[in-house]
RNA sequence: GCCUCUGUAGCUUAGCGGUGGAGCGGUCGGCUGUUAACCGACAGGUCACCAGUUCGAUCCUGGUCAGAGGCG
């Protein structure tokens, strides 16, 4: 087995997740490194700041410099020097980016580049390109529907990411046992924000024989309820024993909550995209350090931060250094919103390890939206999953007469 | 002293006889499976000053002031 599961508190659990480059505690969260870097960083400081995963990206790689030269240089943990475990993404997230996609079709995608060159990708492709990529999980070709579309739509993304699982899941297998390769493969469930649609693609993809879950089409836009609500939904009708990714998720306080609901997995853009802007995570909130009032401010980014940033420089300098761009800034920005990140999830796994995940939470959400930080939160998570095990009973499965 | 050129937002500058745009800078915000050190909103101008021509001048004419260059 590659996931074991050593505590639970409510939905919430601590767990091993085992790949060929070492074992992940969950719940984590991976920094983004789609082009094969975390923006501004290596990948010595990816593990300094207690990261033992990451996840790229096999379409933008495919893209620049190639598959070929990727497998060439000896694979993806050698060609950016990271030994830990590497996700790749299978590029099906690609197909919300106007300037990629040219054409969908049941068979696959064709997608764009930037000087207008063609490239296919199928079910089959994406697992060949993981595969020769040498990541240790990849994940599997999903359509993706934007946020806001109608039922068909919806229904057509679906069953499209349905028949691709069955594919990727079959080719993958074969290619595998004949690379030797020991990459584990994760499905993506889709449905958009409606929960009939959820519960339906959760189900199918859940009873295939991943070696993980990922709920995907989410946090494209939807409001706050709606996500949470389908995530529910979603970790009811997957199983207990493999690990459960919300891909795309990255705000502290979506975590917190999320990891409540039994998310193992998250991947997300918003702590670099935001620390590389100027917009740095304290526990009461994010402060934007290019604004004036910093200009002159000797103080750390947050009193108590260990972080390597915090440690040696000021508000002061962090704001000089963005302000003029000066690349040191985006360097030390992103090890600051990591860290934050990276120390948050340890204090997650501490709260559920001792039972006191709610309390934890709870706090954690008053303080974040003490500051002005928008709250977007009204439910309870406390009262939220102390239901959870009526609602279990009496969810029943919608009855679908696919096909 | 004479000649030429220039004068528009904090800075660099478009522009046209019918009451002015842009980039940078400023303030604020947004980034959630990243071709994004990005994107958005807002603020900021008696178009150097005075007179004239004109229905109407930032624009045309004259003068004043300031700056740059050239000739003495």
């Amino acid at each position: 087995m590659s996931f074991d599961i050593h505590y639970e508190d409510g939905l919430a659990r601590v767990g091993s997740l085992h790949t060929a480059s070492g074992t992940v505690t969950t719940p984590f969260f991976m920094p983004v490194a789609s082009k094969g870097s975390v923006k501004a960083l290596e990948g010595k400081d990816i593990e300094a700041l207690g990261f033992e995963s990451i996840i790229s990206n096999s379409f933008i790689l495919s893209l620049s410099p190639g598959i070929d030269i990727v497998q060439d240089q000896g694979g993806i943990h050698s060609f950016m020097h990271f030994s830990k475990t590497i996700f790749t993404d299978s590029g099906g997230f690609q197909v919300l980016s106007k300037d990629f996609l040219l054409k969908k079709e049941d068979c696959g995608v064709f997608f764009k580049d930037g000087h207008g060159k063609k490239h296919f990708f199928t079910p089959e492709v994406s697992m060949d390109y993981q595969l020769a990529l040498g990541s240790d999980v990849a994940m599997t070709f999903d359509d993706v529907a934007h946020y806001g579309l109608s039922g068909k739509e919806y229904v057509d993304a679906i069953k499209r990411t349905h028949r691709w699982a069955e594919r990727c899941l079959e080719h993958h297998k074969k290619r595998r046992e004949e690379l030797g390769s020991k990459q584990l493969l994760f499905g993506i469930a889709q449905g958009g924000t409606s929960k009939e649609y959820r519960r339906f693609s959760t189900h199918k993809i859940g009873s295939l024989d991943f070696d993980g879950y990922a709920l995907g089409g989410l946090v494209i836009g939807e409001s706050r309820d709606e996500l949470f609500e389908n995530v529910y939904e979603s970790v009811l009708h997957l199983p207990r024993e493999k690990p459960r990714y919300l891909m795309g998720l990255g705000s502290p306080p979506d975590i917190v909550r999320a990891v409540g609901y039994g998310v193992d997995c998250f991947d997300s853009i918003y702590p670099t995209s935001n620390a590389r802007h100027g917009s740095l995570f304290t526990p009461t909130g994010r402060i934007m350090i290019k604004k004036r009032v910093f200009k002159n401010d000797s103080g750390p980014i947050f009193e108590g931060c260990e972080c390597h940033t915090c440690k040696h420089y000021s508000r002061s300098y962090l704001h000089h250094l963005l302000r003029t761009h000066e690349l040191l800034g985006y360097r030390l920005a992103t090890i600051h919103n990591l860290h934050f990140m990276s120390q948050l999830m340890k204090d997650l796994r501490e709260a559920i390890r001792k039972g006191e995940y709610t309390s934890f939470a709870n706090s954690f959400l008053e303080q974040y939206f003490s500051g002005k930080e928008k709250k977007e939160f009204s439910s309870n998570i406390a009262m939220r999953y102390k239901e959870e095990e009526e609602r279990k009973a009496a969810t029943i499965l919608l009855d679908w007469k696919q096909e």
